[in-house]
RNA sequence: UGGGGUGUCGCCAAGUUGGUAAGGCAACGGAUUUUGAUUCCGUCACUCGCAGGUUCAAGUCCUGCCAUCCCAG
């Protein structure tokens, strides 16, 4: 089907307010600054310090050449103990609770939609940019809303569910037509050296993409080791801690067996691990709380595409609201939902009726 | 210590009438990735319980030993 949005184009978006950019560091933000100021935008730029690494100010020396050479102000901001408080603090409670958290889930509502936004608000500006790969669009049915990148592999729609409507909705994303290799070569061709260079891919507060050390070096008591059953009860081996593995999982387990098995429960109560086969993977539903609507659930189509992890493809779900909560039941039998992780209701044809957080599956 | 079975990579497991060690799991490495996962690619037994023997050639045949399992006890 072809899609029922017109994609307004980038000026038309940014109506001669004043935008205030976050920039980290990284290319696709330094892209999105460099695109309004080019276009004529009235462009401030804002950075939020999380974590006050060597990182970080590696990145804010860097923000401040370039945007000193592109005539744009820089504005820097201290929240690390804000980021500590939303996003670090909620994340180890995740998993000694046994979820598997999404840390950029709490992240874009809470920091970069939450008190940055606030921030650049008291600043003057009237819109905020940011990098992420989503467009903005029209849509016949549903008015202006969030539609999916143009390339399907980068598309960061999912992670900006959450963020809550008149926020993002204001938003400004110049890199939602462009590709990631396009965002490279166009700060090539401008001669932008880009102050980060590597591509933030693993959680950005935790070192090495090693979740289980931070937790581990984090002062708290963890749970401890338990055995790793079959669905059967059957006694296969021992775990080093229910919050080391994540539903799905299958590497790392260190069992071998006859085919390949993935993590299909976790028995807290118990502290068992049990362990199924791919096809015991399989759900058929899963319920969300902490609901967000980019559309007002009303407007909903009865059966909505749904996407349950970040770069997976989306699949058809029927969905009712129950209470505060919305309830997914899956067309088709699907890899399990992992609690803690987003899931984002989408349109057929990609744009972005809400997300929640699930908090189990059925 | 009577009868029968089995012993091939960490685990499971193919190995035809002897011809020069499949595959799966796990592990490790890499790719992908603004979370955790998934997925994908690559690497993983000069050696077949041990010791002899027969053969041009033995994991595959013979002998002995060892280990283990089951049934009888």
């Amino acid at each position: 089907m072809e899609s029922s949005f017109s994609y307004p184009e980038l000026m038309s978006l940014v109506d001669d307010r004043k935008v205030a950019v976050a920039v980290s560091g990284g290319a696709d933000s330094l892209l999105s600054m460099v695109l309004l100021k080019e276009l004529g935008a009235d462009v401030m730029a804002v950075h939020g310090c999380f974590l006050g690494t060597e990182k970080s100010k590696t990145a804010v020396a860097g923000l401040e050449v370039r945007c000193a050479e592109l005539g744009i102000d820089l504005h820097v901001f201290d929240f690390t103990a804000e980021f500590n408080k939303m996003v670090i603090d909620p994340f180890v409670k995740d998993y000694f609770d046994g979820n598997t958290p999404n840390p950029c889930a709490q992240c874009n509502p809470q920091i970069k939609f939450g008190v940055l936004y606030d921030a650049v608000r008291k600043l003057g500006a009237e819109a905020l940019s940011t990098g992420h790969y989503v467009r903005i669009a029209d849509h016949a049915e549903y008015g202006r809303m969030i539609a999916r990148g143009a390339e399907i592999g980068k598309d960061q729609s999912y992670f900006l569910s959450l963020v809550p409507k008149e926020k993002v909705l204001n938003a400004v994303f110049p890199l939602g037509n462009h590709s990631k290799s396009e965002t490279y070569s166009e700060l090539e061709r401008r001669g932008l050296r880009i102050p980060l260079p590597t591509e933030s891919q693993e959680i950005c507060f935790v070192p090495d993409d090693n979740y289980r050390q931070f937790l581990m070096e984090r002062n708290i008591k963890l749970p401890g080791p338990g055995n790793v059953v079959l669905s059967t009860g059957e006694k296969i081996g021992r775990h080093n801690g229910l919050w080391r593995y994540t539903h799905g999982q299958r590497k790392g387990l260190g069992i071998a067996w006859k085919e390949p098995l993935y993590v299909i429960e976790k028995d807290l109560e118990r502290n068992l691990l049990v362990l199924g086969t791919k096809e015991e993977l399989g759900a058929s539903g899963c319920i969300a709380d902490k609901v967000n609507f980019l559309v007002d659930f009303e407007k909903w189509p009865e059966t909505v595409h749904i996407q349950t992890r970040y770069r997976q493809r989306s699949m058809p779900a029927k969905v009712r609201l129950d209470g505060e909560n919305l309830v997914f039941e899956f067309v088709e039998k699907h890899s399990m939902p992992t609690p803690g992780q987003i899931v984002a209701a989408y349109t057929e044809d990609g744009a972005v009726l809400g997300g929640g957080i699930i908090r189990n599956a059925l």
